[in-house]
RNA sequence: GGCUCUUUGGUCAAGCGGCUAAGACGCCGCCCUCUCACGGCGGAAACACGAGUUCGAUUCUCGUAAGAGUCACCA
């Protein structure tokens, strides 16, 4: 058994969609899974599509997501180089033994003509296919041509009856008629390859096994077949997926202004819960479990569990996805990736920036109550500055509350406060929670009719994280007595 | 248009001839509770359609419909 090996082989174009992505990552998980090696081979064959740094984009993506190459750019193995515009005399090699061999030849159509084969084509409504102009040339005309220097290109000589049969792991057999195969470009004029025939020319040289793809290429996989069969190479395992949608009728791109994975780093997911979401957008694992890391996945990934159908990516469930990842990460990690963003929002509001132990409380009362790390700021911003209110907020049914009652209350809550030295000393949420319910029997209140003011008071918001005393502790006696008197100022 | 593929709740999906057709997100209700959230419990919600095959079809076959892909010197 040969030892499995897959690839990851984008061409750059500086955005990394969450599509390719996942492709990434069956492809390292078929890999891993199996003990096979996973590289990463770069297609930039088309020279008018070439961007800038967009290498990096491929790069930083693998590298945030944990998904490490065995083989590629930078990490030399033995079937290098991993870049195709560094590979351009292998090509031609190949382009040429195949025209020895009768499956391929030699084509000077112009442009001119080929476009307005074209234009007649459509005209009839029918698609495009080559006429075969010169699949049958004299040989001798070919050498002249050659040896005049006019520019061709070589093309693959498909077999015009028959059928040509392919099994791919997720779709099983497909069949389709040889004459509906075109006579398509295996060199291009430029000396480079197509896309098409670079792939099986380096899949096979790099020992790749299983050929992971969209499955836009299901419709060219026959000619694939008919490439490996011509030179005599083992056919690879084809694995084609679906893709990932933006809504039913629409894929996840760049042109819709989808989000690329860093862009959902950006906006405060997590690349591990990233990874997670979209490993179970078409495939799925045998049980109920839907948490795993890439470690896990590298175990338990399987063929078999992928989907032939489209998935819509659901930025809901991720969401979820992602807010369950924080609540289990420990708070050492949580510490580490919001302080920062605790303490910008004091400064952005001018306020002055609490003790470091007081922004670790703030971040650790908002960790269960985010998806995302982008919604910080908005639930604590009024720690930072207390917004006007409208005194409607102290009018609870449920809590037995109304303006009138609140006044009174807040009116207990500063006396009690004021005449109580033990509590401005240690004013620490379960004492002030343990004080606040004497206060409340004392003068015969329900606990909410003294809290639910309280909180308002102190947050000035209809929902907040934490409860009354637990922002009285950050907010610190003296804020807290500052608001309680404004509430008392606004209710009066 | 030709060829190819797809079709289970709103979404992701399990199912691989016999099930009250899993589970998750979202939604709704209840409980917990110093608000919100977390957590717990419960609920509504699906086999595209039509023929076959079979004792029996979500599952197999064939049509129909709807969607998608592909038909470049782009990948």
């Amino acid at each position: 058994m040969k030892k499995t090996r897959t690839r990851f082989a984008p061409s750059p174009t500086g955005y990394m969609h969450i599509g390719n992505l996942r492709t990434a990552l069956y492809e390292y998980l078929i890999a891993k899974s199996q003990g096979g090696d996973f590289l990463l081979r770069i297609e930039d064959t088309d020279q008018e599509r070439y961007v800038e740094g967009a290498l990096d984009v491929v790069f930083n993506t693998l590298k945030a997501t944990g998904i490490d190459y065995d083989e590629g750019p930078g990490k030399e193995g033995d079937c290098g180089p991993y870049i195709q515009s560094q590979r351009r005399d292998i090509y031609k090699k190949y382009a040429e033994i195949l025209v020895e061999k009768g499956a391929a030849y030699y084509c000077f159509c112009t442009k001119e003509r080929l476009e307005s084969l074209k234009t007649s084509d459509e005209a009839l409504g029918t698609g495009f296919n080559y006429d075969r102009h010169c699949r049958d040339l004299d040989p001798e005309v070919v050498a002249m041509n050659l040896a005049a220097g006019i520019p061709y290109v070589i093309r693959q000589k498909m077999p015009l009856t028959g059928t040509t049969t392919f099994t791919d792991a997720v779709y099983g057999d497909i069949t389709v008629e040889n004459k509906t195969l075109d006579d398509q470009v295996l060199l291009k004029s430029d000396g480079l390859p197509t896309y098409n025939f670079a792939n099986v020319v380096d899949d096979h040289l790099m020992g790749i096994t299983h050929v992971v793809r969209g499955n836009e290429y299901l419709s060219s996989t026959p000619k694939y077949n008919l490439l490996y069969e011509a030179f005599g190479w083992d056919i690879p395992v084809y694995v084609h997926c679906a893709p990932i949608m933006k809504d039913e009728h629409h894929k996840l791109s760049k042109r819709n202004g989808d989000a690329s994975f860093f862009d959902l780093v950006a906006k405060g997911y997590l690349p591990e819960a990233i990874l997670n979401y979209i490993c179970l957008l078409g495939w799925s694992p045998s049980g109920n479990e839907e948490f795993y890391t890439l470690g896990e996945l590298e175990k338990v990934f399987s063929i078999s569990g992928i989907s032939k159908s489209p998935a819509i990516f659901d930025i809901e469930k991720l969401t979820w996805m992602n807010g369950e990842y924080i609540k289990r990460m420990d708070d050492d990690r949580f510490l580490g990736l919001t302080l920062g963003t605790v303490e910008d929002v004091f400064k952005n509001a001018g306020a002055a920036v609490p003790a470091p132990e007081v922004l670790k409380k703030i971040a650790l009362l908002v960790k269960t109550r985010i998806s995302t790390l982008a919604e910080i700021p908005e639930k604590i911003g009024f720690l930072a500055a207390l917004q006007d209110y409208d005194t409607e907020l102290y009018c609870h049914k449920k809590m037995k509350t109304d303006r009138e009652i609140s006044l009174k209350a807040l009116g207990i809550i500063e006396k009690a406060f004021g005449d109580s030295p033990e509590v401005k000393e240690n004013f620490v949420s379960d004492k002030i929670y343990e004080f606040l319910l004497g206060v409340a029997a004392e003068n015969e209140l329900k606990n909410s009719q003294l809290l639910w003011p309280l909180r308002t008071a102190v947050s000035g918001l209809p929902a907040t994280p934490g409860g009354a005393t637990e922002l009285a502790e950050i907010l610190g006696y003296d804020e807290t007595m500052r608001r309680i008197a404004d509430g008392i100022a606004r209710l009066s």
